[in-house]
DNA sequence: ACCATGCGTTACCTGCGGTAACAACAGTCT
DNA sequence: AGACTGTTGTTACCGCAGGTAACGCATGGT
């Protein structure tokens, strides 16, 4: 019964091959940004397209498998800072800084990440599907702060639901306030993270007006 | 000399075109999404597709002339709510709640919105062009809602820069806490801005630790 | 009468994602 | 050994998208 040694020989070349394709594919969409074709990819790596269609499926497969290594990656960097021992303010800056650190050093791989073309079936559903589409790694990110929020802080009751909320909210302004600080670059990544935790620390609610504001 | 009323009855006429071919994009993208071809918009306005380029040179200039009318009537609806006479908190409610109805009443408008396909054009420029792909409509929003912080609050030195840095923090925060909710339907809309509200003003700096957390 | 200009068409090109259909080679079973 | 099976790779193709060139046809000014 030599099958099984076989097999599982084969099985484990061809995993190594998955990930020589995926690393080709990552040059390529370093190179060429979302738009990166499968032919460009598949020459990058040596073969032709349907090699990358039998390991992958279809495109959208890739793009997941790609995305994948990527977001876990940074997923982890994000833990480690939120795991830092200090306290709550400290490792609320660590944990936006690290994000924005990641982003300014690969902008096409955070940009490959964001807006991952269409990859969505055509899904001839009527219902709204609305938002499988964004980002997954945004979705993530965000369940995954929420939980986080919801294991270390008293939110009360309902307090699983806020702190969900919260962690989308979060992430997403991590996210936008950091495109656009990557494309126009209007100050230093130290002055982002504190005005985004000074954001987040309520000073919205606390500074007073300006005057000709409104009567109220 | 006729030419100049000829002229002008013509440009009007163009003028008319144009609007007409705008709604036909419209009620396609409506049904369509944001993946809606030039072909099914040329047949919904009953003409063909070298028509759709002589009034909008290619498809981005359809969609961002499309993605115009939609923002303009969204901002100025915004700009009503955080105009109200009230006092901040519930301004800041009521421009949640604003937002979160529209996309609410048209995802398929909202989607579109923010997730333009690919728009921006090829882009021979080596350097990273990160940032102008991205829905403009959350830039525009982000620097709208940025001067109006940098108008109404005293934010002291640097405050316009750190105005900025909010608009598009909040901005952010606002598109993927409503991307999400709009997708899973987790709660009411009421909660949804009542909480994202408590986070801007400053809950998750206040709350106390659940037991088992970090030692510090 | 003439011709310039704008609206509209058909027919085509390119490049994409995706898929047959077939060639070559490994190891396996008898 | 030799037939059998499965994997790896190829070429050639389909359908559809965005985009364009070349041509008909009306209209209105001179």
């Amino acid at each position: 019964m030599e099958t099984t040694r076989g097999a599982e020989r084969q099985r484990t070349a061809a995993e190594h091959r998955r990930r020589e394709l995926l690393e080709a594919a990552d040059r390529v969409v370093l190179r060429d940004g979302p738009q990166a074709s499968m032919n460009a990819i598949a020459a990058e790596a040596g073969i032709t397209k349907p090699i990358l269609y039998r390991h992958f499926g279809d495109k959208g497969g890739l793009y997941r498998a790609l995305a994948q290594r990527h977001t876990d990656a940074l997923l982890s960097a994000l833990r480690a800072a939120l795991d830092a021992p200090a306290h709550r303010r400290e490792r609320v800056e660590a944990t936006l800084d690290t994000y924005l650190a990641a982003i300014e050093a690969r902008p096409q791989v955070y940009r490959f990440l964001m807006h991952p073309a269409d990859d969505a079936a055509p899904s001839p559903e009527q219902g709204f599907d609305v938002g499988r589409h964004s980002a997954p790694l945004l979705r993530r990110l965000g369940e995954e702060l929420g939980k986080v929020i919801a294991e270390r802080v008293d939110l009360g009751p309902d307090g699983e639901q806020t702190a969900r909320i919260w962690g989308h909210g979060i992430v997403g302004m991590m996210h936008a306030a950091g495109d656009w600080w990557l494309g126009d670059r209007p100050c230093s990544r130290e002055q982002l993270v504190r005005s985004l935790a000074d954001l987040l620390w309520g000073r919205l609610a606390e500074v007073g007006d300006l005057p000709g504001g409104p009567v109220f």
